[in-house]
DNA sequence: TGTACATCAGTGAACGCGCGTTCACTGATGTAC
DNA sequence: TGTACATCAGTGAACGCGCGTTCACTGATGTAC
């Protein structure tokens, strides 16, 4: 960290940073204000200038990463307009990717024990995040006969569902290590039979 | 606690007891080995008596949760032999059913962070645990044409993520907790359209 | 049945540690005139 | 351009706390004879 003198320029951004590489190396939980504030180059007390406590500073990663990851969806939906096959595989993919990358953001985000709720800001940015998995589940669903189609938010949640799981299990060191299968494999296959099961994908293709 | 004495009689179950009833209030991370001695009327330094360390309680939990997990996937195997279509979904209920009633296990086995090969006891017990999903999938292939069957053990990690993805998202406080499906609705539903990809339920039913 | 003794399973005090947070302070920066 | 002053963003020392763990101890229990 670039500290110049007595002022730090952007210290608030700094212990974001420092934060979710911890977070990336230790957990939720191995993260501590104090080494936080270390990683920073700034005293312990430094960081109660920018964040009322450490909940607020993990939240503000959350808000951050929801930003980010509900770009990244709205992105993949859009990009891939061909289909709402295609786009809806996109946001799979991208759904992955997130994780795959930005993995102290999807901590902060979805393991960290956070209420999603304790700032509306949060949850109006989580919000719209999912929205994009929802919309596109929508975009899907006008290729599947009106009666037997599920509704649109419920093939969200099980996307939603597939992909975490696959994330948790899988994407992490632990507990599904000894599979033969990279999680972007397991994701768009489970993806493609699941899509078959709708009715979206030609039995026989 | 029934404290008869100076002595226990059974402190090392007391203490496994005590402790998942404080992770369940509180997570993986909020159990402390003095909070659990103390909810078993004892004092702090009586449960190293019994386990190592912190690590190998929770070590030793987790091995309890196998075990039972275990025993309860493959019951539900077992008793629905009238198909393997329908033993295969009483698999996919037992997994749920696991988890919500026994969150305490849940957590100390998937989401303590735990290092499953720690102990070669515990490792054995997961991966037998686990078998029985394979082996409920591995009797679903033979209903599937051999040209368009995928490997019997992706089958079951497709169904494990999306398992633990309901558990994790929709049947914990947060986050996914806008959503008009109970956590059991989800899974049935999903895990369905997922069997009917796969070629297992016929198209039109 | 009684006694001596080994072993087991607790106690309670103490340790070192790191954490979150507060507080009075001070150096740096921005602004009004 | 220079000066006085308000404000901002740091410091460093200190606090209280609870935790994990160790240690010498002691009461209870089991066993050999």
């Amino acid at each position: 960290m670039a500290r110049k003198g007595y002022h730090h320029g952007n210290l608030r951004e700094a212990l974001v940073k420092a934060t979710i590489k911890l977070i990336e190396e230790k957990g939720p939980t191995g993260f501590t204000m104090a080494e936080a504030a270390k990683q920073a180059g700034v005293s312990a007390a430094a960081p109660y200038r920018h964040f009322k406590g450490r909940e607020e500073l993990i939240a503000e990663i959350a808000r951050q990463g929801f930003a980010i990851f509900g770009d990244l969806m709205q992105y993949a939906q859009q990009k891939n307009h061909t289909s709402a096959l295609s786009a809806f595989e996109a946001v799979g993919r991208a759904y992955l990717a997130f994780a795959r990358k930005f993995p102290g953001y999807y901590i902060a985000m979805f393991e960290s024990g956070i209420n999603l709720n304790r700032d509306p800001e949060i949850a109006s940015v989580a919000n719209s995040a999912m929205n994009g998995l929802v919309s596109a589940a929508e975009a899907l669903c006008q290729h599947i006969p009106a009666d037997k189609r599920p509704p649109a938010n419920m093939i969200a949640n099980h996307i939603w569902a597939m992909s975490h799981g696959v994330v948790e299990l899988f994407a992490r060191g632990e507990p599904g290590t000894n599979t033969p299968y990279s999680p972007e494999d397991l994701l768009e296959s489970g993806i493609g039979i699941y899509l078959r099961g709708l009715g979206v994908i030609p039995q026989d293709r």
